[in-house]
DNA sequence: ACGAAAAATGGTAGCTACTATCAAAAGGTA
DNA sequence: TACCTTTTGATAGTAGCTACCATTTTTCGT
């Protein structure tokens, strides 16, 4: 519940109106995320006000804060986790769930424009330099992890309270973070690290 | 570094003088978290504002910030990290990683005290209902873990970039915390399902 | 096309976590 | 006792965030 929104991304084929209505709240939401980017980058993020952003996006702090409950989710507000977890839950039924997440992730990543890329990266670097953002980063990785794990669940049939899946989905959300970790401290491919990461969990993680 | 000190504990056989200035500001710092703690039951975490549990410590608010540099400190201040990690290391040589790390638990969580283990508990209920202070705890718990993560490599031998540890840690870490979230919201022996964790761990976490 | 309903915006006021600074008090030491 | 160090409290200020209300803007029914 990082962000209690959905909105229009390149995947789903159109279930929401887009009136001029729409329009503008997405022109305006993009720019106040894209000027907060910009100026975290330029002066640092806890030196920028929210009073700066709103003013740099010609907006008021009231709507700044009605685009984004904290100051946090300009950097954090992530549209990919839901997307993930559509491509997951859509993969066939006979392909295993390391497989079925690694075309879900690939599927994801490929399908970035270059502006969503350099986007992305932008809140990487910003996310690993900041204690703050870190902090709520876990919290949104965990919180993807719930939606995974649901979706596993039903994959595999499985109880809620099944103690093995549990397990296993944790030391997933462990192995992913790790390599996303990874990615960003070592620069380089998100995907390559994932796909090496969630291979060596199949093979039971050898040391 | 979540916090920056390393106050007494019951392990560590006496290193530090215990002039009537220690006493007074140990005694300090238990108010301030006792009476934090219970304000935090009674009324909630957000409807207790730091001005009344200075005021029910009896010290002033700058007094308060100097003891716990946030509110959210007085809950996840966790002296149990360090000490979990010294019994890790101090485990010999030829007891596998899995089993120093079970070894290390017991020995910490068997040695609370009767309070020590309530004001667990309570932190515990807290942690879990506040989604901020679950932000800090799993902040905290990666934080735990890259500590976890050194003495591995040393305990291995293995280079600081080795791959392989670092996904191994990544799984690791994501077993224990789901042990942890499993035995708060089951309720029940932590130290059992942390147990139990592992253990799949060990197997290679089967489905 | 017009008017009403609904939604988005801006402004103001206010609360609270947190910081910085400095003088006063308490503890330690010779 | 006298001196030095540490701890404390008071004050003032910043910034994130909320609540509330009046105004504007978009949508929709007729």
């Amino acid at each position: 519940m990082s962000c209690g929104q959905n909105q229009g991304m390149t995947t789903s084929p159109a279930d929401k109106p887009v009136g001029l209505r729409e329009r503008k709240k997405a022109r305006t939401r993009a720019a106040i995320q894209d000027h907060a980017l910009r100026l975290f980058t330029e002066q640092g993020y806890a030196a920028t006000t929210v009073e700066q952003i709103a003013e740099a996006a010609e907006v008021s702090q009231s709507t700044f804060f009605r685009y984004f409950p904290t100051k946090e989710d300009t950097v954090l507000y992530d549209r990919l986790d839901p997307v993930l977890i559509e491509h997951f839950v859509n993969q066939p039924a006979d392909v295993g769930p390391i497989a079925a997440i690694k075309a879900a992730v690939h599927a994801v990543f490929r399908g970035l424009s270059a502006e969503e890329a350099e986007l992305e990266a932008v809140r990487q670097r910003l996310v690993i330099s900041v204690p703050d953002l870190r902090a709520k980063l876990f919290e949104q990785f965990t919180e993807g992890m719930r939606m995974l794990h649901d979706a596993i669940l039903r994959r595999l049939g499985r109880e809620r309270d099944d103690f093995a899946v549990r397990m296993w989905t944790g030391a997933l959300t462990g192995v992913i973070l790790a390599a996303y970790v990874t990615s960003i401290e070592e620069g380089g491919d998100f995907l390559e690290y994932i796909d090496r990461g969630l291979t060596q969990f199949e093979r039971g993680l050898p040391l």
